[in-house]
DNA sequence: TCCACAGGTCAACGGTGTTGTCATAAGGTG
DNA sequence: CACCTTATGACAACACCGTTGACCTGTGGA
């Protein structure tokens, strides 16, 4: 067996599953993306897979080398939905925070995508596009070449990085999860103010906090600093 | 088996393995340490890590109730390891960036384990020190307690989700990076000005930043940002 | 010297990704 | 229609994995 793989262009035989199933690259990626959605990011298995399909666990090695390029092509398709809905407005500063907000929440919806792929530079269409649109936007906005390359950098991987990183949270099994919460509550909410007074102090906020995404802060944090410096170029060209 | 393990105070017959060792929490997450830093992020299961020792894996249960309690004593090592090299000089905004500096490159020095451990929250000693540490800084510069919760989270934040984020490309086998950069450099680097104006203009400025972190200057970001609103604080107070 | 028991070991369970081999039905051809 | 090729699904097996219950043994305190 050098390759079970068979490029897409060469399928032909639409022979059917012992269950009646007409597999496809396309519903295989679909049902990988519902079976995360339904049941978890630990649901997905080959074998959970191939069940929910319907199908061999082996048989999905036709059409993907193994998981990791499984995983590639459901990333994939995420960053393909996630820009198909932005619609940018000209104003840079909302253009760029909802364009960032959207890309965390593509990744929130697919925590195991969004793990396995932040790092990975695709060279694909859709990554291009993205890149494109957002130096446009800040480019149009007045930055000049250096700063919106420096910018745009900060920009995709504080998304990317945060995304990751959320993700991986969620993706915790549910048990490490409530484990966390508990240590926030009982470890962080008890600490005595003569050993640890800045914690005491803001333990009730710390707790409160702790649990969401500090995403939108850090993001509001790069725009707020990305228009102070918008303004220092602007005052310096004497507008 | 209620709970197979034993709180360190009570610790004391020190029983050497068949083969010699004599087994303790810290050699554990030594030993994973190097492991993982050696041989990659999955090499380190109960059974390797076992073997690694000379001890039967499931005797390190005695020592950690799971696996993922190992990786959070791996990741509290870690950040205490960071932590002993800093020494603030009651310059908030010099200390911050220096902290986060370090936190990025105690990262980078393990990255496997940096990308394993950056969303879990340990609640053991290094980490509670951090976080009263870095709450001080912000309190003793002037930022009011939300303001401070809020900076304080997305600080530790970024420098994780940083840090993990480089970490992955780092730890990427060296094949698979150079790709990534021949991508950077014939993909983006060629393509057509009348489609892709904006990616044109700044070409050889995207490849050339592109292979470099983009954490210093998204840092350089949020903590001038954070100025930012402290100035607004104590102009608000008359000061 | 004795003995409680901490702590090391063994075997087993149910899970995982992956692959070598085989069977078969689909589709083209005459 | 029958025939042949072969894409593709199914099966069984392999080597791992984390975890646990039961067992055994040597250590340290009394």
């Amino acid at each position: 067996m050098t390759d079970r793989v068979v490029p897409p262009a060469a399928r032909q035989r639409r022979r059917p599953t012992k269950q009646g199933v007409v597999l496809s690259p396309e519903l295989i990626v679909e049902t990988a993306l519902r079976l995360i959605e339904e049941h978890g990011a630990d649901a997905l298995s080959v074998r959970r897979l191939g069940r929910a399909l319907g199908a061999d666990p082996s048989s999905l090695y036709r059409y993907f080398r193994h998981t990791d390029d499984l995983m590639l092509a459901v990333a994939d398709e995420l960053i393909g939905r996630t820009l198909r809905t932005w619609r940018p407005t000209g104003d840079w500063l909302a253009d760029l925070r909802d364009l960032g907000l959207r890309m965390h929440a593509g990744a929130l919806a697919h925590p195991r995508a969004a793990m396995l792929s932040a790092h990975r530079v695709t060279g694909r269409v859709h990554e291009i596009q993205a890149v494109e649109s957002i130096l446009g936007v800040l480019r149009r906005a007045g930055f000049p070449d250096p700063e919106a390359v420096r910018i745009y950098h900060a920009f995709v991987d504080q998304a990317l990085a945060f995304g990751a990183l959320d993700s991986a949270g969620t993706a915790l099994p549910r048990a490490a999860r409530e484990a966390e919460a508990e240590v926030w509550r009982s470890t962080y909410g008890r600490l005595p103010a003569d050993t640890h007074p800045h914690i005491a102090a803001t333990a009730s906020r710390l707790v409160a906090t702790m649990r969401s995404s500090s995403y939108p802060a850090a993001l509001e944090l790069l725009l707020t600093a990305a228009r102070t410096h918008l303004d220092h170029v602007r005052a310096g060209t004497g507008e």
